[in-house]
DNA sequence: CTCTATTTTTAGATATGTCTAAAAATAATT
DNA sequence: AATTATTTTTAGACATATCTAAAAATAGAG
């Protein structure tokens, strides 16, 4: 069935509210993502409900149905892709796809998308580290934790970013951090929770602010 | 300044029929290409005007300004230029593209069209023959004439075609004709203008709705 | 368990782009 | 030149997606 460019990006906004805050998304929680009035967000769910998108009960939040979750999960697949595209071919930087992968998302073609991802030789991962979920809707879920969460001593790599705004991704640029890049827990401050860090055989000072942000994989 | 996509789609159609019937576009030919009623195309045509889109006269009907042909073209730009994408790169055939290059043509960035442009490897020409505008709005214009007027004994190459719709598109694919195939003119029947051509070896006879579709140049 | 604060929904308005039906202007015909 | 036919525009309505302001429901605090 026929979804609206507006219906998928409420559609992708529910399915990553629920990601990381669990079941029954709230009106104005989606309001915050959408950037938009929680009436407005509560007519759009009206719609949704009315296509089988949604489980809508007044007052209680929304679910995705499986169809809705189907629809969410296509939508990312397409953004991920397109952004592998842009960083692999186009030479966009990874704080510069966002944008332009937001818009590409939306583009009607089963073909394009499959051939696209041939093209790409089936990326498994988007610049940022996050999967790119297959032809199927499956999402491969890797045993990553939060850098904030390393134990000192142990040897990590850098496998994916939380934050994926511009500002965000200069730093890590700045300094020289990307997926992949080895991070070593040299000490961790007790008071503000702040890391010394061994990156690129340089010791580093990151707030927890920061930590709380890249995801890494022990090795 | 920003245009909607359906301000895209308006300016895009003025351009077309502009080129192909001169000046002063109407009401009517707007509506028919658009696939609208032509009071639709009367309200769009006062906003555009609004805009320094188009120069627009009641009743008289409409030209683009220089503005407004700069964003037709850049359209265009970007519409051939994604063509080429899906046909070098994604495998696609030359009457599939067009739908979805339909949709890429409306994506804003700059950067990506000037990086695909790079990744293509500047290429002037569509996959029907159709030539790309350079990123100063310039166009290409190449000697070329309908098969039709073609003359007895000549030997041309084809370079585009008129109609790009999937059946024509297909109709050429069947006869292994495509943008650089060698024609023949063996004979020209007088009575329906129907030409015996000389096409891979083989003759074959193309009545004239087919050779006023297919764009040639003398070798 | 009330009362207050917050969240969510409803009601009504606005902007875009479309339509139908009727009116106005232009073009064509006799 | 007058009448008819066609084209174009206006007027008013409708669908989508949004908003503000007010009402209703839920959650939180004492």
């Amino acid at each position: 069935m026929f979804t609206t460019l507006t219906e998928e990006n409420y559609l992708k906004a529910i399915y990553h509210i629920s990601q990381s805050s669990g079941t029954d998304v709230s009106t104005n929680a989606i309001a915050k993502q959408i950037d938009a009035k929680a009436s407005s967000v509560t007519d759009m769910l009206k719609k949704l409900a009315d296509k089988n998108l949604i489980t809508y009960i007044k007052y209680k939040g929304v679910n995705l149905t499986e169809k809705g979750r189907q629809a969410a999960v296509y939508i990312i697949r397409k953004h991920r892709l397109w952004e592998v595209f842009l960083v692999d071919k186009l030479n966009f930087s990874w704080d510069e796809v966002h944008d332009v992968a937001e818009q590409l998302e939306h583009i009607k073609s089963q073909k394009l998308i499959s051939e696209l991802d041939a093209f790409l030789d089936f990326p498994t991962h988007d610049p940022h580290g996050d999967p790119i979920p297959d032809e199927n809707g499956q999402i491969q879920r890797t045993n990553k934790i939060m850098l904030s969460q390393a134990q000192i001593g142990n040897s990590y790599t850098c496998v994916g970013v939380i934050d994926s705004s511009s500002e965000f991704l200069k730093y890590l640029d700045k300094h020289q951090i990307g997926i992949g890049t080895q991070i070593q827990v040299e000490a961790i401050e007790e008071f503000d929770h702040s890391m010394s860090l061994k990156i690129n055989t340089k010791i580093m000072v990151m707030s927890k602010a920061i930590t709380n942000n890249i995801y890494v994989k022990s090795i």
